[in-house]
DNA sequence: ACCTGAACACCGTTCAAGT
DNA sequence: ACCTGAACACCGTTCAAGT
């Protein structure tokens, strides 16, 4: 019903070497690439070791030789995709305002998300490996980043530190929301599931028909603008 | 490493009867309520048809007359959660003034969060039956009761779409990373799994060691009130 | 009406064995 | 050095059979 489907039928796979010949020799580089575009495509709970194994045309038993367990390789490929982030939000040149520098941060990892709306959950839920890095801002080197740039435009220690706060937080409501809308496709046919649990008779809630028609339209990058900016402000206030 | 632990240990189940012993007769709410607290205790990967079954005293198929499968189950306890939340906030008098108000009810979510810290992200992540319901705000009822006490409060129907988006995605990014920590329990030895992935000597993130300083004393509480406070301040802004 | 045994098609993981 | 076969302990789910 939700991601795996009740019933467990055989997920047509490639033979062997269909799709893009994913270059000859194994490798923990080439198996996280192919796990990320697994679940990309077909979601997380079907990300199966002996799937993997066999989109790279290898038996799953091979892929121990490259990832401890199925749980590392989740975290693997939580990192490559903060490392996908790294390159693409650190290596660009840093404007000259704090503003246009969160601005850029910001539309950084919503491209991530947007990118890869079925891995992004797990950056948002997965343990961080240390406790005081936040979802979704997993990655050492990036947090890291992210500090050096504050730095640079006058931000003290502690100032960053409420920066870092209220922006890992700020992206983590507004992206896995929006990346929860683009990741499971059509969510099947609508009050399907809905009357199994609740009564479904929408007119008992008359306030609810209008919200979904209000939230249909697709508001996700306004919303995100909007309070960008409110966030941005707020900075400024607190730097007063 | 994570949730489930790459050894398949047997669980130590109590016999058949042990714990509190759950009401002699099968259905579907003693079921919800024992996955519930098995969650609560155990986590969401180890909640499995067998093992509930076990916790009540019955074999795995049983459940599959109350619950039509696994996914189901799941999405029932997210139901079952909300209603939780429905009673502790829907029962209360409407306070006078809308601030107050939004105050209660995003107490009252926290609340939820910090009761079942491992359901929450159930809360937060599974596709929602209907696709205008947002996490982690999840029930119709619920839904349709909070928009009522804003009505109440002389909220327009325009309006109260706006500030229903921005409680949404304000309870879904705190909570979640509230909940996120005090989910798992302790993170096990906390540089362990990092090394495995990055360099890990943190000499080489100076910014970061006073980071872990600075966000190691759990501010989460005064983090929440504060930024609960700017989006009440918001929402008047919006009104003006 | 309510539960179970047995069976099926899947899992993750280990390890001795192949090349 | 790198991969596989076979095996083990688990899964979710179905269905005919028991009471």
């Amino acid at each position: 019903m939700t991601e795996d489907g009740a019933k467990q039928v055989a997920l047509e796979l490639p033979a062997a070497d269909a799709g893009a010949p994913p270059s000859r020799r194994l490798g923990r580089q080439i198996i996280l690439t192919e796990a990320v575009r697994f679940i990309d495509t077909h979601g997380r709970d079907r990300l199966t070791m002996r799937r993997l194994g066999s989109v790279l045309g290898v038996e799953a038993m091979a892929l121990y030789r490259y990832v401890p367990g199925r749980e590392q390789l989740l975290d693997g490929v939580v990192e490559y995709v903060m490392n996908e982030l790294y390159e693409a939000t650190m290596r660009q040149a840093v404007p000259e305002s704090w503003q246009e520098y969160l601005q850029q941060m910001a539309h950084g990892v919503r491209a991530l998300a947007v990118r890869h709306p079925r891995v992004f959950p797990l950056v948002a839920t997965r343990p961080p490996a240390a406790p005081w890095l936040r979802p979704p801002l997993r990655s050492l080197r990036w947090v890291e980043g992210f500090l050096a740039g504050l730095h640079l435009h006058g931000f003290s220690r502690l100032e960053s530190v409420g920066v870092y706060r209220a922006f890992s937080t700020f992206l983590l409501g507004h992206l896995l929301l929006e990346a929860g809308t683009l990741g499971d496709g059509q969510s099947e046919s609508i009050g399907d599931d809905i009357e199994f649990y609740e009564s479904n008779d929408l007119n008992e809630y008359p306030r609810l028909l209008e919200l979904s028609d209000q939230l249909s339209q697709d508001a996700f990058d306004v919303e995100f603008e909007d309070a960008l900016e409110d966030l941005i402000n707020r900075v400024a206030v607190m730097r007063t």
